[in-house]
DNA sequence: CCCGTTGCGG
């Protein structure tokens, strides 16, 4: 054996190879100096392989070795996991067990990631046990990892058992449990683990910041949110991080305040693809379509490519304002820059839906090589906006043989289709089928529906009993359908009772105030009436009117109730006259068919 | 004692 100053030697020369070339003269050098002996060599070997992105070699390397240290093992499970190989370091991990190598922590450490990573809940645990067994329970890395794990699966109350346990704390520790606990709905939780962590003396960082932002979308308190950005601000927080400035963004978009998003937004000194994401998301989740889309054009002036998210976003602000043309353009950048993903897929199928394109929603879905339980109910509820009831029963069935289990979500389209195209047997037996086969509680809008469901085939008794058969307080919606079943078939009983339920609730919709009021005027209540339109009168309710848009030759047009401001009013209700004359020749005949012509609003490539 | 290993945006 030589002398010792090469291992010494050895380490910042391989630091310093930025390239693969040196790394392997050195190695051939290690080789022949008979220096592949000493195990510390070996793991610097293998170390810098991985560096180099060559873990093929590094891996070479390993299995050539006659004895493996803990080094040569940290060095090889730490490359995998470094590359997200977590099955391998899975692996390499029970196998070192099996040799019986004594792992240290950092074994622990990235095994419990791995799993979590995976999802592997089971396998995780039983490297936490072993972790134990070997003496690192109170090791801050090893326990935090593990608390990621019960974090990442669920097991809140099992990542708060160790939490609590644990004897040192730092903040990584504080941070994997409040971004954990706002991840599973514990909003108020994790904000009052912020608290606890600032009375033990331990100062947020950028991670603590990110997930207190996060809780205050989630919560919508505007109040706290400020809180929070003037902390960051005092603290001198990394401000300049463009992470924490975009979950900024999103969270006052999230809580409606658009005005500060937009602001948060501008301060930025460096925007990427994700940051104008929040934005257009921002924008079109409440309901601002106009400024979403023409924030989607803006960015792509930035050369800014648009990710799913934005692409998600502006394909529903095209869905609210029923711009097919602009949606259509998007779907052909989707198709020529993008993975065709679930999400893009389903969110084009909403978009083709709502924009009356129910032929191209199905077209696509029909294309999809994978479907979900989300993109079945976005085919389902597609028809079902249509009024199709027979095609939502057809896809029901289909979506059951194709094995997804519907969900609340399924059965409330299915039910709604179901009565609004009078089907009432199949509906009672789908709503039992839903409690008592898949399990679901019925929510409100679910007897919303049945009620609505029976009351329109006039059988308010049998609704109204449903309604008491109910656990819950039935909401506005269900009084209101039974309301006007009742009003249909003229029951005064039951939709007297109705109509006072609605007004204990203080509607605020001038719509059902209406209908309260016709209901008392049809039972000759005329006192009632008067105080109903006193109350109207007095509160100053305006009606939002409800429109409809449309794209004509790439302009919209808006149609209003009772609108006659059009420049061709006139011809438009000729049209409308002739076709519904049409539709009686051949007793309605819904076609829905939509031309998917070229696109004329462009898309920077 | 040192190094490596834990948490992360729309």
């Amino acid at each position: 054996m030589r002398s010792l100053p090469w291992p010494k030697r050895l380490k910042p020369l391989l630091l310093a190879c930025k390239e693969e070339a040196p790394v392997t003269q050195i190695h051939a050098l290690v080789i022949t100096t008979g220096l592949s002996t000493n195990s510390n060599s070996n793991s610097l070997i293998i170390a810098s392989y991985a560096r180099m992105g060559d873990i093929t070699s590094a891996r070479y390397v390993f299995d050539k070795l006659p004895l493996r240290g803990v080094d040569a093992w940290n060095s090889m499970i730490i490359a995998y996991s470094r590359r997200n190989y977590r099955n391998e370091v899975l692996n390499l991990y029970h196998q070192m067990i099996d040799e019986g190598v004594k792992p240290d922590s950092s074994i622990f450490t990235v095994a419990i990631k791995a799993s979590s990573s995976l999802m592997a809940l089971e396998v995780g645990e039983g490297i936490w046990h072993r972790a134990v067994d070997f003496g690192y329970g109170c090791d801050v890395f090893v326990a935090s990892s593990v608390l990621n794990l019960y974090v990442k699966c669920g097991k809140i109350d099992e990542a708060k058992l160790v939490f609590d346990k644990m004897v040192k704390r730092d903040v990584v520790s504080w941070a994997t449990m409040i971004t954990g606990l706002v991840h599973n709905g514990k909003v108020l939780e994790a904000v009052d683990m912020f608290g606890r962590m600032k009375k033990e003396g331990i100062e947020g960082d950028g991670v603590v910041m990110l997930g207190l932002i996060q809780a205050c979308a989630h919560l919508g308190d505007l109040k706290l949110g400020l809180s929070v950005h003037g902390h960051m601000v005092r603290r001198e927080m990394p401000m300049n991080d463009i992470i924490l400035q975009t979950s900024l963004v999103d969270m006052y978009a999230k809580i409606g305040n658009l005005g500060l998003a937009s602001r948060a937004f501008k301060q930025m000194p460096r925007k990427n693809a994700v940051s104008w994401g929040a934005l257009i998301s921002g924008f079109a989740q409440n309901g601002f379509a106009e400024y979403a889309l023409d924030l989607l054009v803006e960015m792509q002036g930035f050369r800014f490519k648009p990710d799913t998210v934005a692409l998600v976003s502006a394909l529903l602000a095209c869905a609210q304002v029923g711009h097919l043309k602009l949606g259509k353009s998007i779907h052909g950048y989707i198709v020529r820059r993008l993975d065709f993903e679930l999400v893009l897929g389903t969110a084009l199928i909403d978009m083709y839906a709502k924009c009356g394109a129910l032929s191209c929603a199905h077209a696509i879905f029909d294309r999809m090589d994978s479907r979900d339980l989300i993109l079945w109910n976005t085919m389902i509820a597609s028809y079902g906006i249509h009024g199709d009831g027979k095609e939502v029963l057809s896809l029901f069935l289909k979506m059951k043989e194709a094995d997804i289990r519907p969900d609340h979500a399924t059965f409330a389209s299915l039910l709604s289709a179901l009565s609004h195209s009078g089907q009432v047997d199949v509906g009672q037996f789908w709503f039992n089928a839903m409690v008592n086969e898949c399990k679901i509680p019925p929510s409100e809008k679910h007897y919303a529906c049945m009620v609505d469901l029976l009351s329109r085939a006039g059988r308010v008794e049998e609704a109204y009993q449903l309604i008491e058969s109910m656990n819950t307080e039935p909401g506005m919606a269900i009084w209101v359908a039974l309301l006007s079943g009742c009003h249909n078939c003229r029951n005064l009983l039951i939709g007297e009772v109705a109509a006072k339920k609605i007004l204990e609730l203080n509607p605020d919709d001038l719509g059902i105030y209406a209908l309260v009021s016709n209901f008392f005027s049809m039972t000759r209540m005329w006192d009632k009436v008067s105080i109903l339109r006193k109350t109207m009168k007095e509160t100053g309710m305006k009606k939002v009117p409800g429109y409809s848009a449309v794209e004509v030759n790439g302009k919209h047009e808006a149609f209003l109730v009772e609108d006659k401001s059009h420049h061709q009013y006139e011809e438009i209700m000729q049209m409308l006259d002739s076709l519904d004359n049409e539709m009686r020749v051949f007793r309605y005949v819904p076609d829905t068919w939509h031309d998917p012509g070229g696109s004329e609003l462009k898309f920077i490539d």
